[in-house]
DNA sequence: AGTTGCTAGTGTATTTTTTACACTAATAAA
DNA sequence: TTTATTAGTGTAAAAAATACACTAGCAACT
């Protein structure tokens, strides 16, 4: 009856906020823009998806022009759609956020890559578009994830000490942790193995190296999450208890 | 450089899940179509943004539209894109939730709210479309929100008793709460007015009426979160701790 | 060879929160 | 007056969070 070819005259982008973590500081990568509009600003690398192409597709794709890697993590965020954000046209963009170990990244020849740069996510300021925006929105995200989820090790070689792994998690919640306290908790969650290994190099004392349990993590999600005011669950119950972990937030007024 | 027209022919919509709470049961409020594709199926409200219109503002006008209600809980979940998930083209869509006290409702004259109506959601299946996924993702958000936010208020009438919040939190997570652990933690949060009055016409102990305390919910909000490996806070600080509410969420494996 | 500086890593008392379960209270209907 | 039913409370025990002081091991300097 009505006729809706109207509404088939807008565009649609994925933009990537790939965060990585080196020296202490959490960083995202951006590109320069050698076009209009914007041309000469710093922006998230993103792209236009192809009329054939799913949303996660493209933001794969995105990523893997940009940095070489393929299996990252990678997360649909948000969308973002005020009407005049591009001056193309009506151009909604669909934000993904993603984590890899910067020591993995190298820069892909013969792309937008090579415009591409590290920028610590505490003094990132004027990009593109709404891309602040976005970038603001991703990182809460990530705030939100590595409370939620053992997803810190994404961003760390596969070797690391408890000490990076907590310098890291003040870098994302830009507050500092209890170092026994911290230990306690992660080592509680039995993700980590202990590969016995130590530093080397170090005028101290050389820390002891942790890789992440994959294995263990898979069973973490499919296991579930559980609300504070758990489910009456009976103590006779056969239920094999093998290990608990816990994540917790306050919330104060 | 590029021309970039090529890109300019998708359209969007945006979809609207719609939670209630009636009868101990949470409730969707679906449509039936009256068009081509999937006429006479069951779908979730929903409709083309217009060119000149924001994300968010097209899901409060098809909230409206349907329901007459405005200044309800709304909020953004996530973006659905499959390349053939609709048959006119490729269209996108942004999957909104929203919480809304079913005694407001009141049916739209001269709209698709004819069609309107409320469906169980643990009953709710072969909807049009890829709704079914859309709803699901709704779900989940939900059952997220209800953990760590107080959210669940926006879907009881203004005067409650606790023994009806509880089964909503019942029905959302889908499990047993115990008790008197439920309104320990609930009256904890300080975020119920006491009433005084009590229920009638039961025939049993009449319960208290509370209703929610909207001015303490936005210094909960602005508050913020803070990770349970609580940033190292002296007990000597002149921090006024007015007082303290927690939600937490317990991972097994 | 011993001392210093530095970071790694541990022990533990105290407080707070969670959990489980049994109890008392108030109303209408029988 | 009794009964059925739901409202609402007290509290012991276990678990988790918090705070802080301690010990351990390495290199570099004297």
């Amino acid at each position: 009856m009505t006729n809706f070819d109207g509404f088939f005259k807008s565009a649609f982008t994925v933009d990537n906020v790939i965060f990585g973590f080196d020296e202490g500081d959490l960083k995202v990568l951006l590109i320069k823009r050698g076009e209009e509009p914007y041309f000469g600003y710093w922006a998230l690398p993103g792209h236009f998806v192809y009329q054939e192409e799913d949303l996660d597709t493209a933001a794969i794709r995105v990523l893997r022009e940009l940095t070489g890697l393929n299996n990252v993590y990678l997360e649909q965020v948000s969308t973002f759609g005020a009407v005049h954000r591009h001056s193309f046209g009506r151009v909604i963009t669909v934000a993904y956020c993603s984590l890899i170990k910067i020591s993995n990244y190298t820069i892909q020849p013969s792309s937008i890559a090579l415009q591409a740069q590290w920028h610590s996510v505490s003094k990132v300021e004027n990009l593109a578009f709404d891309h602040i925006a976005i970038l603001q929105a991703c990182f809460a995200r990530l705030k939100w994830l590595v409370r939620y989820r053992p997803v810190g090790f994404e961003l760390l070689p596969p070797k690391f000490t408890l000490t990076e792994l907590q310098h890291l998690y003040e870098a994302i919640l830009e507050t500092k942790l209890e170092k026994r306290n911290f230990r306690k908790k992660i080592l509680s969650m039995d993700l980590l193995i202990d590969l016995v290994e130590t530093q080397e190099g170090v005028a101290h004392r050389p820390a002891r190296l942790y890789k992440f349990d994959r294995k263990r993590y898979q069973k973490f999600l499919a296991g579930g999450f559980s609300f504070e005011l758990k489910e009456t669950r009976k103590k006779d119950a056969n239920t094999k208890k093998i290990s608990s972990s816990v994540a917790k937030i306050n919330v104060r007024n």
